[in-house]
DNA sequence: CGCATTTTTGACAGCTATCAAAGACCGTGG
DNA sequence: CCACGGTCTTTGATAGCTGTCAAAAATGCG
């Protein structure tokens, strides 16, 4: 079940045998989450972290005047609330965009890994700060790329990571989300989301369809991104 | 030199006088910086993290094109650079924007503090995923927020860190960047900048001069900004 | 087959960028 | 004490990317 968060893991560090161990040790439960569901809510109190295992989630903010910001997605193998494990409460929502499947992880067993397992700790730790610098990256984009580089730099970047827990098949990946969420992720209206995607299109740089997004011109993305992959820290280091 | 650091800290959670010690026993050497220097560059290999005492830094990215976005602001009583404990190396220059001093800590300190001290990097794993809540506000405010409420919004959030850290007088504090940089902070042109801060200015919000930022109206500042300080974590609790 | 959701299209508006240049400020050196 | 050069701030005119509003077309699900 946690295979993907293994890859995950495993891309950048060595895990052992026991480590792995302590790791599945570590989850209490699986659950199933409906598509659309509100997972969790701002400001609640968190006594547990979940690892996304199935299915598409994201982190988002209302703001005054009813707009949305999708300001994380989380594809499987990622952890959608570890920072909850430190922050205790979180100034987000979680939200389901597809069916998911999640595994529980109590903040126990967490605060047990800190007294005992300083290596993975500092995994764990890394995780967060790798999600830190995806968010870095974004910030980026959203000041200063296009609404065409700033698409084009999603889909890289997305790549890049289902890539890595073995969810491409080929130039192609299951992308679930509508055109208005992409909206809120990329901080563009819908119609702007609709017309920058027919501009990939036009351009032979994609095609995405049923939910399907194919790479047609992975270079020529890339480079229209300006996509540089160091902040996915895909080196495998001891930590 | 370190009290920032610690009232930071001990706005967050309680710090016990040993594990201050700890602390005050991890830092290697006191150092000084000037202004406009590039203080660590993106990609290199880094042996120690660094704790900024006093002056303002910041991380920034240099994009194609020869812009530069400024990601972070950091004060006294930052980390500048905690991430590269366990990322080892950044994907981002850190720079510093006046004279600073800052305290040189070991990731071999790190290191032991994983080891031996459970509380202590739990807290100092907290110190990164409040960077990253930081890094997430404001990634809503290059979405969605106009150039006055995303300006308007930086004001408070410095106004709320410093205070923390004792460096407020009244609703004044030393406001060093240029408002070339204060664009590259808030995605904007230097341009579009100043005539932001004239309309701030225009309605009595605040006043700017002299390198010093006065908040004349918070309440109005805050509704402008939409200022939450949820993100900042401002509880003390048991991480 | 029918309704809800999603995608697509069109016309128009507005916020912010761009380009250029003038003015203000500030530290330095004579 | 004043001239001077560089940086920073301010102003003006214009362009363009993306938003807004509205509605039609397509898709999907029960």
């Amino acid at each position: 079940m946690i295979e993907t968060h293994l890859l995950k893991l495993r891309r950048r560090d060595s895990i052992s045998p026991a480590e792995e161990a302590v790791i599945r040790g570590a989850i209490s439960e699986i659950r199933k989450v409906r598509a659309d569901q509100l997972f969790i809510e701002q400001g609640q109190e968190l006594k547990v972290s979940t690892l996304l295992l199935k299915g598409w989630m994201g982190r988002s903010r209302d703001l005054r005047g009813g707009e949305r910001q999708i300001t994380e997605l989380h594809v499987a193998g990622d952890f959608v609330d570890l920072h909850s494990f430190t922050l205790k409460r979180l100034e987000h929502d979680i939200l389901a965009f597809t069916d998911c499947t999640v595994a529980i992880v109590p903040h126990d067993k967490l605060l047990e890994i800190t007294q005992s397992s300083p290596h993975l700790t500092r995994v764990y730790w890394f995780l967060t700060n790798l999600d830190a610098a995806i968010q870095r990256e974004r910030a980026v984009s959203l000041a200063r790329r296009s609404a065409l580089s700033r698409m084009a730099h999603l889909m890289c970047e997305l790549f890049v990571r289902l890539e890595i827990v073995g969810l491409t098949q080929g130039f192609s990946y299951d992308f679930p989300l509508t055109q208005a969420e992409m909206g809120e992720y990329l901080g563009l209206t819908s119609v702007h989301v609709n017309r920058t995607l027919q501009e990939l299109r036009r351009r032979g740089l994609i095609r995405l369809d049923q939910r399907r997004l194919t790479v047609l011109a992975l270079p020529e993305l890339r480079r229209l991104a300006e996509f540089d992959p160091a902040y996915l820290y895909l080196d495998r280091e001891r930590r």
